[in-house]
DNA sequence: TGCATATATAATTCTTTCGTTATATAACTA
DNA sequence: TAGTTATATAACGAAAGAATTATATATGCA
């Protein structure tokens, strides 16, 4: 699954954005989501499911428990997707944002 | 339809790189698409359609013409919700060594 | 006027995704 | 060992997404 498609759905960006402020518990993170959502513990888990398989997250198993972090390397694809736009709305900037900006154009264009 | 969501099909993607570099018309865009993914000209249609409901692009008629160019508001705010996990990975880099670091991802990453 | 071109919409079908309930698996605890 | 807790998987139904073919709506032109 690409990572736009994981980003698509609300709950999922929902769980990033809690892990964001660090490892959570799946129990933790079923509590929140369950709270805000009102979908089931399954549906949680799915959830964390498809983000493992994008490799969004990573799990620490410590008992029963499950504890997950992020993996921020498809954020970062993301990212660097943005970056072919991100020029067009940097144009407003400060001087030397702009200088920067103008150079990370030309190293982009030496592809 | 959330910005993720329209982000999230590969045809829609390739038609917004399109439009990255100006103005296109609907019939250069199909040409295009029909070019790389096969899919026929209703289908292209429709994405564009999508595109335009999400507010993704602009449409200029000129006779019989529709001339479609981007509008970034919608991936501005998708490079907004990345702002909370950008920091994870620019954390320790100042600004303008961020910048390059981006630039070199950029030119590695494939998506 | 009448046909061709450019683009969008309709109807339909297929597939995928997301939810649900029920159940499995593993690890704690009394 | 038996019961409880933590989490995942299975089976299935409903809804959404994307493709197709057929058709509609303008506009352009001989």
């Amino acid at each position: 699954m690409h990572a736009f498609d994981v980003l698509g759905d609300p709950t999922r960006r929902r769980i990033l954005e809690l892990l964001a402020d660090g490892e959570h518990s799946a129990g933790t993170i079923t509590d929140a989501i369950r709270n805000e959502f009102g979908i089931s513990q399954p549906a949680v888990s799915r959830h964390l499911a498809v983000l493992r398989g994008a490799g969004f997250v990573h799990v620490r198993p410590e008992g029963a428990r499950r504890f997950y972090t992020l993996d921020l390397t498809p954020l970062q694809s993301v990212d660097a997707w943005l970056d072919r736009f991100r020029g067009f709305w940097e144009h407003h900037l400060d001087a030397l944002a702009t200088e920067i900006t103008r150079g990370k154009r030309a190293r982009r264009t030496e592809l």
